[in-house]
DNA sequence: ATCACACATGGGAGCGCTCCCACCCTACCC
DNA sequence: GGGTAGGGTGGGAGCGCTCCCATGTGTGAT
């Protein structure tokens, strides 16, 4: 903004051409100049740099495309009908992250809906076409083909939560083995015994994660483990709900719950809260993911906190790093990162 | 997927070229079919989409980009520093409509934050250079010099949210003042009579619109406007706490509060149970956006729905119409849209 | 002075597409 | 039978850039 804009020919934007006329120079010069070649010497690149800012020059990122067969853009895909996605703040969070990382580079951020199946298919397509320099996964379902579409295609492709444990794509996750030991920890050490859990859905790898830190620490406590006090919800208040409700006709005396959402941890409390039981006198509550739910909740929820923004971040540089390695797709397998990032309990009233 | 595709020369994906002479037709043929022009004999057509779909032929976007001189995108711009922003659903429901309405199209989303000084430099560039066909703006500010860049550059665009009156871009808004209107009239419903309100910043239309609705109500049954039963927030949690204590301290007998905002609500929640006020007994609550926290505040608060969603889906509907308007900018800005979407009152136990 | 070589530079050759003009052929009309 | 539309079609001319090769130009070694 500021100056006025100088044109070319026909009021367009000004091309390369017009400022390398302009600096007294080729084409190819002010290309390196653009591209920051170091194969140019201080005098020429200082006259281009001066043209460029005359003219107001922007490169055509069109026609960078074409010739260079990149396109400085990565898509995050976004599994659309999973409505708990846009229901929790995961999503916001992620794409914050995604965005402070590309916010130092020239990248651009694209957003695709692989929702219905129309939308799949052309979402393949368009990866087919190779139009954008990576991707950026976010939990994905364990029998999603579109991983390995990415893989086949070679093209450079970060998850968000592993499938499992050896996920073949880089892949960058929260502790959620941690996180659940370090809830269920905090349970017992205030007396907690009959301690039950609500888990999400066990083909998400983190929920069965959530689940086994959940076991390991009430086998190292020396509790044996009681398959009464566990219970499947679907991450969903509804979900949380039914669990709840099957845990207290099987276990009237539980004295704890840790959920393995927050927002399955809401749809306990209202069961529990019509059961007359009161939190956390009577019941202790905890919850996963540390969301504006757990916060607002009465009582507020202890949560087990993930990094979520900082996922979004780790994921956008370490796509940032494959999309910049050389190497072929067969050498950096062997190091394809499994990024795991901690969490945190966060302790509220409720436990 | 499916069936390997035949390769051009390289191993790279097939081009037009390839297309036309599998098709035993020209170029011109092929581009004719693939854009859908009429100009095209059945017969050749047939021919033509057969080779398309034996090749698996995928139009290069960069090169479309270049000749025809469109990107077939459009981008989303977020005041990033707003964490604000952020922190509610509001962007994710945004996105969410967006994503909808652009399902049907084979447009792309790019999503782009406008949040520090540097950031928005470049994204002036970005749009001075025509990256993108137009621009969902969200949540602007009154004194952002974006949407008069966007003018000028002839950009079509639309906001969300006017930023005063007689907003000179598209827009699409909901109806703050009757929102508030309807939020007021049912406290004055339920016997309420010393109905205060906190203000989201005035800087904001909406949040003023909502504080004229509130007056509105107030006045058309005959209830004088008492300035110490307003009191102004920020659209935060802390801002909501303060005005609470305000409103408390200069009208102790205060029967309602209206907020501004859910989040505000909440805060005003914290300042009303520590002052030994039950909700909704001595004083009724009531919130504006029907977000999550709404549902799982203690007790469950009222609140005014937005249909966020639906905005976005709105927002993209129009820009894509003006994409396409063949029209010129002058004539267009006679019949530029301010689409005003309804709200509504979800009634909860805390009025 | 001569040769070799590195570095700086100019510009041709595309990248894959759209636009548009010229051409051809088939009615159809006088 | 010749003339005239007009729908179908082929392909040239770019779009603005990067890549790379060919061409200087200056330096140091011989």
């Amino acid at each position: 903004m500021g100056s006025g804009q100088p044109r070319g020919r026909s009021g367009g934007r000004p091309t390369l051409e017009e400022v390398a006329a302009r600096a007294g120079v080729g084409r190819g010069t002010v290309s390196r100049v653009i591209n920051g070649s170091p194969r140019v010497s201080e005098h020429t690149r200082a006259a281009v740099e001066e043209a460029v800012a005359e003219l107001g020059y922007v490169p055509n990122t069109a026609a960078r495309a074409l010739a260079a067969n990149r396109t400085d853009s990565i898509a995050v895909v976004v599994p659309e009908p999973e409505s708990r996605f846009f229901s929790e703040p995961y999503f916001s969070d992620i794409i914050h992250g995604v965005g402070t990382a590309l916010a130092d580079t020239d990248m651009q951020l694209l957003l695709t809906f692989a929702g219905g199946d129309r939308e799949r298919r052309s979402l393949a397509q368009y990866l087919s076409a190779h139009r954008v320099d990576g991707v950026l996964l976010v939990s994905v379902h364990a029998d999603d083909p579109l991983p390995d579409l990415l893989q086949q295609l070679e093209i450079p492709a970060v998850i968000s939560g592993r499938r499992s444990a050896d996920e073949p794509l880089a892949s960058v996750d929260s502790d959620n083995f941690a996180g659940a030991r370090a809830a269920v920890d905090h349970l017992l050490g205030r007396g907690r015994r009959a301690i039950a859990t609500i888990t999400g859905r066990l083909d998400v790898y983190g929920a069965q994660r959530r689940l086994d830190g959940y076991r390991d620490a009430l086998a190292e406590a020396g509790h044996p483990v009681d398959e009464a006090l566990t219970a499947l919800g679907d991450f969903t208040e509804e979900g949380g709900r039914r669990a709840m409700t099957e845990l207290l006709a099987r276990r009237p005396d539980l004295d704890a719950v840790f959920a393995g959402s927050d927002v399955m941890a809401a749809g306990a409390r209202q069961v529990l809260r019509e059961a007359g039981r009161r939190i956390p006198d009577d019941v202790a509550l905890v919850g996963f993911d540390d969301s504006a739910i757990a916060r607002h909740m009465d009582p507020p929820l202890t949560s087990v906190r993930q990094p979520i923004a900082e996922m979004g971040r780790t994921m956008t540089d370490v796509l940032l790093a494959e999309i910049a390695d050389p190497r072929p797709a067969v050498a950096r397998r062997l190091t394809r990162q499994q990024i795991v990032l901690p969490t945190e309990l966060v302790c509220r009233a409720s436990s």
